[in-house]
DNA sequence: CAAGTTTTGAGGTGCGCAACTAAAATTCTG
DNA sequence: CAGAATTTTAGTTGCGCACCTCAAAACTTG
């Protein structure tokens, strides 16, 4: 057994740095808040007290002291499937977590659909806020509201969907081609070597999520699964209805289906068409996000996997961001990395 | 659209409480630190001012005022295997982070896999510490430790491993029989109905997380899967050379394997193994943890699934709990389940 | 109504730090 | 080498809260 040098039980504070360095507290103090004003000799003298004291600042302390406060937007959709009914969910909760560190979330809901609503929102937005965190659809205008907001000085994080071409401070969610392409592999390894057709539906191809996730996935099954046919993209709307009938459709015109790949919502409806037409066993269906609806399909067997991001995830990580932006703190890359979950019946939380 | 109510852009204080309340500043520290000696009439009358305001205690004064600090013990193994370096980096992170909460980390290796070794660390563990991280070995001797120390008023966690018949507090890692029903689908479904023979690869099965893993695959693969066989497990001692020969026999012995399921560590082995087979790509391939090699062979093709637990999260959830508990606060349980990760190609982050 | 009990008010202290002002030490200039 | 200019250091203050004391006020009960 060996262990770590033990520290002292009641941790070291300017005072004693400054004790130690045989300084006064305002010297200690600007050499870690790397003021400038103070001789290298004294520099060094402080930061030798510092090492051999193992000085940390006490961040409340600090936070405290420093009395800073700030004030974020999140623009969600107003639309209410289930993805987003829980990501809100999640920008609540963490707005409440926020709400004891000098933060506040105001949220903001749009028709996120509409370029011209979302963009007028984004420019209309009070110059109170320091941060924005944005649903954003790719667009000219919602291009041209995030730059300029970023022109302002305010720090703008897309969440979900991502507009790369805009300055925005960085994009919060998955690598939708990977997810895209996640799901053309266990597609054709599901399907291991069978012949047929795959259908993609997505919500809209001028969303640039859907069409991201299209790509990756008719990317790796041209290239690696020969034996399988990509039928034309079809637009669902993320409507349940509509897709429904599509699916129906689709299952009538081809007895040679062997999987729908759904890139976006409305899983309802494909379900609905699925088992109505008791083929549900056979086709391999893989759609996106882990919801109520699609956690009942999965595991009832009629879904076969989930590609999922996490929106508790995503919300706590683009309100980390945009604090650590501008607390001027660095960001920990890999701990705000949204992963592509994959979820069988076997794995749900 | 809509908005939530704005906020006032300076938070409010005690100070704004009382004076909406009408009551003394003593008063409403009364009431909002649930200390007795308050009318209800007069609870009531504070809560409504709070509620009105949008207070919330600023976390930092309030952590500043209580100078409280606390100290946690983390029992690693002093094995290296990557899974556990990596283990060991991100709970260093985490105490990084933690040193700036008024909270210590003391980082102690022993060797876990001698339950005596590991009780007798356990037992002797400074009394300054209020909370231990433990990956546990299920042994009566440990149980024993543990429960002595949560009777001595200590937050125990156990992490990764779990002893589920102890006292502690709460387990921090993934549902491990889950883990290896998630492989078993992921195997039955990539050899679809192909016939013949499944090896199952284990570390040690008195390690209970392996034995756990190695149920839940057996579990699906003979409910689901008629088609596979499984071959009795093999003990590869999580040791790479070892492992290799075991392989190596198994791909000699069985012209029909079709499949490895790994559930512990001496990856190196089997990648051996099977490249020099050349049956790797006909071989199925599943193991657990995502580290540089395992990953390497993934991208290769040479493995075909990773089950991954993160141990970042993992180490991060441990302090959070141990955190919470020490200052009486809730946790937030669906932020701290660890979950079954799957790493196809195409998802790795 | 007096004596007791409970509830409330006012005030103080200190947590560890950031940010400011004032003073001291050093360097520069002629 | 005096005096000004500059650099370096010391000494405060206040952030918002928890926790404490002591006394005043409000109720209760016999």
């Amino acid at each position: 057994m060996s262990s770590d040098a033990a520290q002292p039980a009641v941790r070291a504070t300017l005072e004693d740095v400054a004790r130690a360095a045989g300084v006064s507290l305002a010297t200690v103090d600007r050499v870690v808040n790397r003021r400038e004003g103070v001789r290298a000799k004294t520099v060094a003298r402080v930061e030798a007290a510092v090492a051999k004291l193992g000085y940390h600042a006490d961040v409340a302390a600090a936070r405290l002291a420093r009395g800073q406060s700030f004030r974020f937007a999140f623009v969600l959709p107003s639309g209410s499937n289930s993805f987003m009914t829980n990501l809100t969910e999640q920008v609540q909760r963490t707005a409440d977590w926020l709400a004891g560190q000098r933060g506040f979330i105001d949220i903001v809901h749009v028709d996120v659909f509409d370029p011209d609503v979302l963009a007028g929102v984004l420019e209309d937005l009070s110059p109170a806020y320091q941060g924005v965190a944005v649903i954003a659809l790719d667009h000219p205008r919602v291009r041209a509201a995030i730059d300029e907001l970023t022109g302002r000085g305010v720090a703008v994080v897309t969440l979900v969907s991502d507009v790369p071409s805009s300055r925005r401070l960085r994009y919060v969610g998955i690598d939708n081609p990977a997810a895209g392409r996640t799901a053309s592999t266990l597609m054709g390894r599901f399907l291991a070597g069978r012949e047929g057709t795959v259908a993609v539906i997505a919500g809209s191809l001028s969303l640039r999520d859907h069409t991201e996730r299209q790509f990756g996935f008719h990317q790796i099954l041209s290239s690696e699964y020969p034996n399988l046919r990509a039928l034309p993209v079809i637009e669902g709307r993320d409507d349940s209805a509509r897709t429904r009938e599509l699916t129906l459709g689709l299952l009538a015109r081809h007895a040679d289906l062997r999987g729908i790949y759904c890139c976006g919502a409305g899983n309802r409806g494909i379900a609905d068409a699925l088992e109505a037409s008791g083929r549900a066993r056979e086709v391999v269906w893989i759609t996106h996000e882990l919801t109520q609806h699609t956690r009942r399909f999965l595991v009832r067997g009629t879904c076969d996997a989930i590609i999922n991001q996490d929106p508790g995830h995503e919300a706590r990580s683009a309100a980390r961001v945009l604090l650590a932006h501008c607390m001027e703190e660095p960001i920990s890359h890999d701990q705000e990395r949204i992963r592509i979950d994959i979820f069988l019946r076997d794995n749900l939380p």
